[in-house]
DNA sequence: CTGAAAGCGCTTACAG
DNA sequence: CTGAAAGCGCTTACAG
């Protein structure tokens, strides 16, 4: 046998153990993957030999011999240095690994910083062998991945409702229907002038919560007032900038809705600096319930979009198109839940 | 040749390459290395025909060749719920995954609930020839994932310094000095009655701080009021629950040091209730510098400990340990910076 | 500059 | 119940 020089200490194979136990390699691998048509004797022999050796199995020899890996690769959004600093993404990412674990499967995350990096880093973990499945964290308008990953015919699925979202596997929150509720929950308080913080045209999500929102207002019979849906380049500008401008204007809304809790908290800020009080002077709310909410001042009113679940529920997906014979589209809707706190009861 | 059912869609090697461009395996491989001695001729050819039959090489095949996976893993602590939702954790991810790709290193978290389970899958990392080296995210008192690293003579790196601190790498802020300067802050500021909170004797870093801010009093001749030293369980009670416990004491203080921000905002929020101002009538100060401190009311003096550099520095000592002839060992303190608000500033 | 051969450490159909 | 052999898809020392 050849030897290259002192690369690594080469460690115990299968084929030490079955020299020292007297059987054949073949046998050994067998008793690693408890077949039973092994007879007890040989197998205690050769477990107890394994042991005594202190043999662990290369898995990457293994992997190749199968070609399986039981590894699931994440895409972090390239633009991760905003992204990831909102609590969302590393719930997302807990409810994979989570979920990932417990059915066998490693998780490999990405941590590239730009598309064309992205592409790179997608082809090497699909077409080099290397994942079985990505999970996209987030899907953008026109993703360069979602369609690379098409093309490559290669098990996907996308946290967040894509653009195309026919024969793409997804998971996300029905944003739409909570947006609707959270109006609906502020009409109900006798509000007719509520504010909408936060529209991105970018992210699906937050216009799909805008569109819930309007039609709450419709459905109440209130007046749509376009001055007081306010865009923004959402997690990059801040909650504050967007309430400043509302006052601005000079349109004082009796209640805002942020469409996302981190933006909130500037909303809550801006209120204070004018003297005014929530709720009483304007009752404010978010979305996605981020830890903090609870504890601010007032708590505020959020909506609870199960993070966690969604990323769970994308690795159950990706299993289902990995292990179905034909190819399997899916998408599933994770319910959320209204949180009323005191920033918007009175 | 043999070949199984209908497994997956068998992809090109490079033996079928080599076949269409009349060359050997060896040529194919070596072209893919851009091994110098190749003629430019063969090379292109080669080339071209691996461009035309979308050949990608298995990176699982090579890997078990060359015995290397370019993978590093890194070891989210078992109790991830609370933990993960603190933001200091995904930015030293990120700063790991950033450094990795640079150095051309994948990586790979764990999603294990409980201790014993992460055991079980740091062997599997590390004795399954997964991964080349091990990030432990969190330093627990008589971590045994650090006692099986140690003993199995794998390169690790643990960000936070462990309790047995030789002899291991491991990267964190000087928690005793940042505790000495966000003390002195306050005395400078005509303090005499500085509170505490949130020292946990199971996390180091609560009780560094509290070493340095203990010292800092010491240093301006200011006694020691053990009453104003509140301990909790790090992260799981919160900053709320701590500041009543010292109203309840009686002893109000005119300043507060919490361990965390998390736990200031708590603090903030007791202290609105007994309609006191601050930092008219208590100052309030937090570590870490999460990004909502920039945004609170009144915004929240802090320590930013740079957790994104945390990271990058683990995967660079990682590096040094893996290509170091004999074992290497290093430590690294990243530099902290003390970010003064209005909540200390009268 | 290139090829034949052995090797990385497993698995598994086939034969007995 | 067990073994010999071929195979997974690469790399590389050796020889020419």
């Amino acid at each position: 046998m050849h030897k290259r020089g002192l690369i690594k200490s080469v460690s115990t194979t299968i084929n030490d153990i079955a020299k020292v136990a007297n059987v054949s390699p073949s046998t050994v691998s067998r008793v690693i993957a408890n077949n039973s048509r092994i007879s007890k004797e040989t197998s205690e022999n050769v477990r107890k030999i394994m042991k005594e050796m202190n043999y662990y199995p290369n898995m990457i020899a293994r992997s190749l011999a199968i070609r399986t890996t039981k590894i699931f690769a994440v895409m972090v959004p390239g633009d991760a240095e905003k992204t990831f600093l909102h609590p969302f993404f590393p719930e997302v990412l807990r409810g994979i690994t989570a979920a990932s674990y417990r059915n066998d499967y490693k998780v490999l995350i990405s941590g590239v910083s730009d598309v064309t990096e992205e592409k790179k880093v997608i082809r090497e973990f699909t077409r080099g062998g290397i994942a079985e499945g990505i999970i996209l964290m987030t899907s953008r308008v026109a993703d360069p991945s979602i369609e690379e990953l098409t093309k490559l015919n290669f098990p996907f699925v996308v946290v967040g409702k894509p653009e195309r979202d026919k024969e793409i596997n997804w998971v996300d929150n029905n944003n739409y229907a909570i947006g609707y509720e959270l109006a609906k929950h502020l009409v109900d308080q006798g509000h007719k002038r509520i504010a909408f913080l936060g529209v991105c045209p970018e992210f699906y999500v937050t216009v799909d919560r805008m569109h819930g929102y309007k039609q709450a207002l419709k459905d109440s019979s209130l007046p749509v007032i376009e001055d007081l849906i306010i865009k923004n380049k959402f997690r990059e500008d801040n909650g504050y900038d967007l309430m400043q401008r509302l006052f601005d204007i000079g349109k004082k809304p009796t209640a805002v809705i942020a469409c996302d809790d981190l933006l909130a908290f500037g909303v809550l800020k801006s209120i204070a600096e004018h003297s005014l009080s929530v709720p009483q002077d304007i009752a404010v709310a978010g979305f996605n319930n981020v830890p903090l909410s609870e504890y601010c001042i007032p708590p505020l009113t959020s909506v609870e979009v199960n993070p966690y679940g969604l990323g769970v529920k994308a690795v159950e997906l990706l299993m289902a198109d990995i292990n179905s014979e034909h190819k399997s589209f899916d998408r599933a809707i994770i319910p959320a839940k209204l949180v009323i706190r005191k920033s918007t009861v009175r």
